[in-house]
DNA sequence: ATCATGTATGAAATCGTTTTCATAAATAGA
DNA sequence: TCTATTTATGAAAACGATTTCATACATGAT
């Protein structure tokens, strides 16, 4: 394992010199520049990188957490990031929270100890007076989730918006009985959830309790609601669910129990996944252009770490698009 | 920012002391132990982890090379080795080569700067002679991928197997006229067409050239190869796909054109992904069980870090199983 | 009482970089 | 020609931890 002293003694230079050549500073001739460069080459140098960071060089690594890598809208999330990431020459550290506030928590040492020069959080369990005091120790951004509280950055979608174009296709397709399904309480659903009540009271429906589901997360919750549909004496005639997996499981276990959809149950998806388009009938969703929001998330923190931007409580928001297939 | 020397001063004893309270050394009095966990309590202390390294202190960090986050493949495997490295306090770096040789070999440099302690390879790109001069500089080891040169652990599946029980399987159900699709030629795809090969070579059939599809990765990827096969003189009466999302493709389109799957068509996917099962007809596909290879290559890594295990040319081999269901 | 051993602590060296400071040579301006 | 500035280089300090070395006090055996 070679050290720049090494470098240093076969250039016949000074450490000083070999330094100044790897963070290539100005008053280095041109000669020992070559000098340098070629010792480097000859004994497959690479610096040390805990030694730079020492010296307050950037880990150029940043965090991301998500709750689920597995969950494809992260996967794709993750995957638009890295992309842009690896542009800028930072590398991802991938961090699964698995909805656990404690484990969110754990991630922000990563912070503390230096290890990442900024966070962006894809999904948030802590409320934001408990994250806030980790502000100090390096940037941190939302993406795609939104608190008003926080005062930092938030690239985003327009979640109630999302909610409500969603329903009020339903509502326009002649459905006044229309359920609601969700995860957690994060801002995404209780936004959506607004957009959702806000389409629903515009047209002087009264929300109804046994059609509003919560902790829907997965394909095999999804068939769980149809279930609990079917067996409800007034069932609802179509289902916002939170997300294409949630919906493909309705709309596979309705299959199952010979309903047809739409005409007995109409359903609408969320993220426009691959599968919305494959499954027979094909899913009407909602586009979040997950790719777009990964690439603006990173965007925005390499510039702060860059010091070209301040991160203060400001919205990006992003468009968001109704795709009609076959389900409603 | 607190310093070791912070909490030193803070609990009126040496920094020494407090390093071996960090460490748990023998021989510090417990009064003066609780009084460092006081003071650390208090200017809430997280050792800077690059000092740390500097000593050679492990980084805790494992870098996972993948060709594809978005590939639900790889976001399940990686999902699963996150879920155990957690478990031993380790953070993964998420590398995508997005099939690139180079991109891959740049990747070895977080080993050589002391970045990560192990490089885990679930995809790999250049010939092990390129790779082996890396091996000095920290453990690195194959997942999923096998080179009978590569002088590493491998964790894998017996891939010949696979594509033996697949294509065995169609022939069962009375196909004599099989294509097979693949990817790049990675050690994966090698070795489920030799797989393929011998099962039909066994009952004495030829294969075709035109019925052998190569680069073929994605849903899109299937439809063509459904178009393709359309279009031939001799269509083959069965495909084994190289994955569940290139089997959704075909099964998709070939819907389109009013083909029947399997009567007009039969069709073998790979890896069992919630899209198996949701589809209609649903895939006949092979299962990879991919969270125990997650869990596996974790430990298997792990204790080599922890030097518990040695680093040789093993193969460490899982189950693979078929899992029949409506497109054969 | 004396010596060996085990326990407890701190001063200072160390890891591999970057940066400051000092100095010397080269160039420019008068 | 003399001074001021720019260019070029190296010695040594600094970053924040861990570890070695030295030292001192207890304890126990003789």
């Amino acid at each position: 394992m070679y050290t720049i002293k090494d470098v240093a003694l076969r250039a016949g230079l000074s450490q000083a010199t070999v330094s100044r050549v790897i963070n290539n500073h100005p008053y280095v001739s041109d000669d020992k520049k070559i000098a340098v460069k070629n010792a480097m080459e000859e004994l497959g140098y690479v610096p040390n990188s805990s030694a730079q960071q020492m010296r307050n060089v950037k880990t150029k690594k940043i965090a991301v957490l998500v709750s689920r890598i597995a969950n494809p809208f992260f996967s794709q999330l993750v995957d638009a990031m890295e992309k842009r990431a690896a542009t800028y020459g930072f590398q991802l550290i991938l961090c699964n929270t698995r909805i656990d506030k404690a484990k969110e928590l754990e991630f922000f040492k990563l912070l503390i100890s230096k290890q990442v020069d900024g966070i962006i959080m894809a999904s948030v369990e802590n409320h934001w007076s408990v994250i806030e005091p980790y502000t100090k120790y390096g940037p941190i951004i939302y993406c795609n989730e939104y608190d008003p509280d926080a005062t930092v950055t938030r690239v985003r979608l327009d979640q109630i918006e999302g909610g409500y174009i969603g329903t009020k296709h339903l509502l326009e397709k002649g459905h006044f009985k229309i359920a609601y399904c969700q995860g957690n309480d994060s801002s995404v659903s209780v936004n959506r959830r607004k957009g959702y009540l806000k389409a629903i009271t515009e047209v002087g429906i009264e929300p109804v309790k046994e059609w509003m589901f919560r902790d829907v997360f997965t394909i095999e919750d999804g068939r769980d609601i149809f279930r609990k549909i079917k067996q409800l004496s007034k069932p609802p005639t179509a289902v916002f669910s939170g997300s294409d997996e949630v919906a493909a499981g309705i709309i596979h276990e309705a299959k199952k129990h010979s309903w047809h959809v739409p005409n007995d149950l109409a359903v609408v998806g969320f993220d426009d996944q691959p599968i919305a388009e494959l499954l027979d009938p094909q899913i009407t969703t909602i586009n979040q252009f997950t790719t777009d929001i990964g690439y603006r998330s990173m965007d925005v923190m390499i510039e702060i770490i860059n010091k070209t931007r301040i991160n203060d409580a400001q919205d990006i928001i992003l468009p968001i698009q109704l795709i009609e297939r076959q389900s409603t």
